[in-house]
DNA sequence: CCTTTTTCTGAGCAATTTCCCAGGAAACTC
DNA sequence: GAGTTTCCTGGGAAATTGCTCAGAAAAAGG
């Protein structure tokens, strides 16, 4: 069951627990996925699923992903990718490899990060016609710029608070739960406790909900929701 | 005898106690329903019965839930899964399984609660062509936000009081008995007396019949029904 | 390597919710 | 109408939930 028109993308790594991960989260998006475990996999994956974006892992058993990206390239394929990278050395690796609008994210990763990676670079090849601006009552968000605005003024938010802020954004008017959120806004393996969301919240509101009407709204024994009040 | 258009949920769990008790709550909504009791069974019941739902406990004598997922997405199949699991450590694990569109209920569950995230998933799957909205006479209910409202009015309620309104509301019409009502809205295993039933009941209808017509109404040495008063 | 910023933790406090009880009201029986 | 049962509601204790602050830990940026 291929959806017509929904970007194809493959996502290659050689734990089955990130790629399931990621593909799930991918295929809720709408996305048409394959996956792969080693480098030779995605190369023949990449010329016969000929996806529209590669999210790829640099540490791979058998030919490692910055190879494959030299033979992708070699052979003319301009397919755009994310590298996925742990936290250290292979991170230097990656560096000057982004120049052909490619990017990547250290392991572990949230969702929403990954997410709207995946976005920025479809965007800019042309295979997403979303624009990147989302806004409710007088609160914009800009993804592309990475800016939030209310009233008219730049609110200057951190990265979890920007995360955080988007995907209640994305949800307005709909309640989320605490473990909704936390299983999207933050690092994948994350096993703090829930209270750190209650503080974020909280930063949020001073920063974002400092003129009326407020629209961080709290349901008690529930969860949050992003809304204009009536009452 | 299988009901037509009737959505299919497979129900899995080793206790046959709680496999009972689910299933019959969802006959009883109309469901077409099938259980198993590990995870072999439930992986062949998956690929036989084709559910459009899995309720799967994380704990099984066999294969665990979430080899069973993991099994289940690296097949190719897509069939969202709502997780049972006990309120300890095994919660962790199930951290971050929510992205792609599944969900988890907390052991011991109320069965309101269970059938609530059902019906969430089920939409959000687009099996179900409800909206999540339900009505009677001028009072409306809105699961997504969580809202009520009665004469157009937002009215503010507890998560006990929504949950008791939800379940009177769903089964409209119907006389419910207090033992009924104490199984579905309460936790399964609520040991308490069954007067805090009557304190909501009070709740409600300060806060919901404050105008006419009263729509919750007393079937004394029975239960409580919500309809509109015949005259 | 050091400074600055960001993220996370824990604890105290405040507010709300849940539950139980008890007195009294309402309904039903005879 | 009197007695009995069933139900309603207010008060209040106990538990839960959520907010905020201060500081520790970790990450980012020179």
């Amino acid at each position: 069951m291929i959806k017509e028109g929904a970007a194809r993308v493959l996502v290659v790594d050689d734990e089955p627990n990130i790629t399931e991960l990621v593909a799930m989260a991918l295929r809720y998006e709408g996305f048409n996925v394959k996956t792969a475990a080693t480098g030779r996999g995605a190369l023949s994956a990449v010329s016969q699923f000929a996806p529209s974006l590669v999210i790829l892992d640099v540490m791979l058993p058998d030919i490692d992903g910055i190879e494959v990206l030299k033979r992708l390239t070699s052979s003319g394929n301009k397919v755009p990718i994310i590298f996925l990278t742990a936290k250290d050395a292979t991170e230097d690796k990656v560096h000057g490899l982004t120049i052909g609008g490619d990017d990547y994210v250290t392991k572990p990763f949230s969702i929403e990060e990954l997410m709207a990676r995946v976005r920025v670079v479809l965007r800019r090849h042309g295979n997403d016609s979303e624009t990147g601006k989302m806004s409710l009552a007088d609160l914009e968000l800009d993804d592309e710029a990475h800016e939030v605005r209310r009233h008219g003024h730049v609110v200057e938010l951190t990265n979890t608070e920007y995360r955080l802020l988007r995907y209640l954004l994305i949800n307005a008017g709909r309640v989320l739960s605490r473990s909704q959120i936390l299983d999207h806004v933050w690092h994948y393996d994350f096993g703090g406790d829930a209270s750190v969301l209650e503080t974020y919240v909280s930063y949020l509101r001073r920063k974002v909900d400092r003129y009326d009407p407020a629209l961080i709204q709290t349901v008690r024994g529930v969860g949050y929701v992003l809304r204009t009040p009536r009452k």
